[in-house]
DNA sequence: TAGACAGGAA
DNA sequence: TGAAATCCTGTCTA
């Protein structure tokens, strides 16, 4: 068989795609790949992305064409592309956007390109979902249908382009300032901007719904706000924690002329409804147990939002996606930093928010200036002597805590320590007990979920204004959005493979330095554990996004720190 | 009537 | 897979 050495591709018929990693194209292989395949692996050798309805309706919706991308993977394959690939690009992509929701007279059809073949008709869930045939290629549907029509023809492989549009909303005026409270001058940046007008004008399976995906510390709040003063109606924000509903009552407060009087939070101890509402996915969850019923979900339908801004989208809960199959006639924008769940949700997210309709990746970002450069690093540590007894003689289930709390660690965040002497240092890990060990030994303060509000800002506090240099939080900093930047930051442990998680707390030292804008982020792992294993699906969404780690090996019984110097 | 705290949920 | 954090509510205390 044709084999040829100098091309960086490997492509199989289930649509994994392997690209070498030592290939002089490697790096604009990537950027190529990762838009319409999602990563799935990063072995050394080969790289594994995986193309997928969603990811080609993805490229799609960002404007891509089927014709570049059997260009694109027929010039770089080793061998020739198998069949079935080159068949699903174009068939998913040469699908997308014949499938319409329309609406005339105050009713919903779907129309379909009948120049192709009418076989999404034939399938039952679906049929049962349509009221009538009008004539070929026409179907009534019944409005309470309309989201999750979307979501099962999407599930199905045939996304859907809704042009019905949304109800009348009641109208707010709100508009932006030029100086903030502290008397800066204000203005929004150019790609909040962009991202705004995309998601107005998305055309993309919802015309003006969608996702925007900027990395952390981008300012998403202002997308928001820019969004918000656009449109000029009531708006419902949804978020995923108090201290988050604080921060955008003051961000909107501080940026907008607007009377605090109009914006409302409704949370636990405070139930507002107002103009602006701001309240928590966790509250709109809340039922007493399975019996009762969701009791604040009716703050969707409480006033006629003109939009409802979903905050960390990634994090929506699975009742909330129900509701929203609800709500396809209200505006919806989704905000994240990393569209990534590990219980493959994203396309429920997709079909029923909205699909991505701006994304800045973390890299350009990056080269603007905007966030910090940061290096990653893996040291793999051997077990100490003592836990790898331990680690071998236990269950499968006890193996993962064993690695991360490897004591050989310690030593190594001393290293790293002396290495960064002087500079802002977080220390983030999974296990009080490890981290008070650790707070033991470095004698620095440790924050976690029970420490109270007043030592936490003190700690902050200290951290901020250079009293306290090193500091050590537990999964704290998963969701504090108060606590203060680092320049370096160490994690110790964490849970399985959580993308996300890693993601969070890379964006941890991700805001602009003085001088070189450079910081550090450190994982250690325990060689040839479960651990290392783990650590490598957590990396996978950073390595999407053109982070590369510079993986160390090093043993327990090394006595020199050379090893992070060179 | 505010604050503390326990218990349940996801 | 397991551990930890968060939030909401109801009850108890001062």
């Amino acid at each position: 068989m044709y084999f040829n050495d100098e091309k960086a591709l490997i492509i199989q018929e289930d649509g994994c795609v392997q690209l070498e990693v030592n290939h002089p194209d490697y790096e604009q292989m990537r950027k190529e790949l990762i838009c319409f395949a999602d990563l799935m692996k990063t072995p050394e050798q080969f790289h594994t992305f995986h193309i997928t309805n969603t990811s080609l309706w993805n490229a799609a919706a960002m404007g891509k064409k089927a014709e570049e991308i059997k260009q694109f993977l027929t010039t770089h394959c080793k061998m020739k592309v198998p069949l079935s690939v080159i068949q699903q690009v174009q068939k998913m992509m040469h699908r997308y956007g014949t499938l319409q929701i329309n609406k005339e007279n105050e009713s919903l059809y779907i129309n379909a390109d009948t120049s192709l073949e009418q076989d999404w008709v034939q399938d039952k869930e679906i049929r049962s979902l349509l009221e009538e045939e009008i004539k070929e290629g026409k179907w009534k549907l019944k409005k309470q249908n309309r989201g999750i029509l979307k979501k099962v023809m999407t599930s199905k492989g045939y996304p859907v382009i809704d042009k019905a549009g949304y109800d009348d909303s009641e109208q707010l005026p709100i508009s932006l300032r030029d100086v903030t409270n502290s008397g800066e001058m204000f203005h929004i940046r150019d790609y909040q901007k962009e991202a705004v007008e995309a998601f107005l004008n998305s055309k993309n399976i919802f015309s003006g719904s969608g996702v925007v995906h900027l990395p952390c510390g981008a300012g998403k709040t202002m997308v928001g706000i820019y969004a918000m003063a656009k449109l000029q109606c009531e708006v419902l924000i949804l978020t995923s924690n108090k201290t988050s509903v604080k921060q955008w009552k003051r961000e909107i407060a501080d940026k907008c002329n607007i009377s605090t009087s109009a914006i409302g939070e409704y949370t636990g101890d405070n139930k507002q409804i107002k103009p602006i509402t701001i309240s928590t996915y966790q509250l709109l969850t809340y039922r007493r147990d399975k019996q009762h019923d969701f009791k604040h979900m009716k703050l969707f339908s409480s006033r006629k939002w003109g939009l409802i801004i979903y905050d960390e989208v990634h994090l929506l809960p699975a009742p909330v996606f129900r509701a929203t199959a609800d709500l396809q006639a209200t505006r919806r924008l989704g905000l994240t930093a990393t569209l990534i769940r590990e219980d493959g949700r994203e396309t429920d997210v997709f079909s029923l928010v909205g699909h991505k309709c701006y994304e800045l990746h973390w890299k350009e970002l990056e080269a603007k200036g905007w966030i910090a450069k940061v290096q990653c690093h893996e040291v793999r540590i051997d077990l100490s002597e003592a836990d790898q007894k331990l680690y071998w003689e236990s269950a499968a289930k006890y193996k993962h805590r064993i690695a991360g709390e490897n004591s050989n660690k310690l030593q190594y965040i001393q290293r790293i320590l002396h290495h960064h002497a002087h500079q802002k240092i977080l220390i983030i890990g999974q296990y009080i007990t490890q981290l008070e060990h650790i707070a033991d030994v470095l004698k620095a303060p440790v924050i976690h979920g029970k420490s109270n509000n007043e030592t936490r800002e003190a700690y902050y506090n200290a951290f901020k204004q250079g009293k306290l240099n090193i500091l050590i939080v537990s999964k704290v900093a998963n969701f504090a959005v108060d606590l203060p930047n680092a320049t370096v930051a160490i994690q110790v442990s964490g849970s399985f493979g959580s993308r996300q998680e890693e993601a969070q707390r890379l964006g941890r030292v991700l805001r602009p330095k003085k001088g070189d804008n450079e910081a550090h982020f450190y994982s250690l792992v325990s060689k040839d554990t479960v651990e290392q294993e783990n650590s490598m699906h957590r990396q996978l969404f950073l390595v999407e996004q053109g982070y590369t780690y510079d993986i160390k090996e090093v043993s327990g019984d090394e006595k020199d720190g050379m090893y992070l110097v060179q």
